[in-house]
DNA sequence: GCCAACGTTGGC
DNA sequence: GCCAACGTTGGC
């Protein structure tokens, strides 16, 4: 059982339709540190930090689970799809996502709040020049934002 | 819109 | 294999 967080940009998917959908194929992801995060990390049950990401208001808005393990992304074999991959094929895809399924809906836990937060000074969302859109998170760090996110400070 | 940081590409 | 150029990310 590992954790997670995994960014998106609410203006491109939000906890909302998360909400609304109740599961989603994490599509799209063209990095293969976050690839391989998905393909050979990722288990059912784990975990999942859901963080807006280029927004108004940056930070963690609800809980999530893996749904299901990687396979391959429909997206990088449909030449009319802005994630098209011309170099993947079926026989090889490049590309992988898992599903994610929704927990819960969380209050905003704002990136400032994690910042001024000490157990949480390590994540890899704090460390400047962070990319990456998923990122594995502590156990420890996972039980202190839960914690939180349920009103126990 | 700015800009720092980082990943990818491609010529050599 | 090197590395400059370019594109993207993401907070501010």
């Amino acid at each position: 059982m590992r954790y997670w967080l995994m960014k998106s940009e609410p203006s491109d998917y939000s906890i909302d339709d998360l909400v609304r959908d109740g599961s989603v194929p994490w599509y799209g992801v063209r990095n293969y540190q976050a690839r391989n995060f998905m393909r050979d990390q990722m288990q059912v049950g784990d975990g999942v930090l859901f963080y807006h990401s280029s927004c108004p208001q940056p930070g963690i808005v609800g809980l999530a689970k893996v749904g299901k393990l990687a396979y391959p992304d429909a997206t990088q074999f449909d030449p009319q799809h802005k994630y098209f991959d011309p170099k993947a094929t079926p026989d090889n895809p490049r590309w992988f996502n898992v599903d994610v399924h929704i927990v819960q809906k969380t209050r905003l836990m704002p990136l400032a709040e994690i910042r001024d937060t000490p157990e949480l000074a390590n994540m890899r969302i704090l460390q400047r020049g962070n990319r990456l859109s998923i990122t594995p998170v502590d156990p420890d760090e996972w039980n202190v934002i839960v914690a939180r996110l349920a009103g126990r400070p």
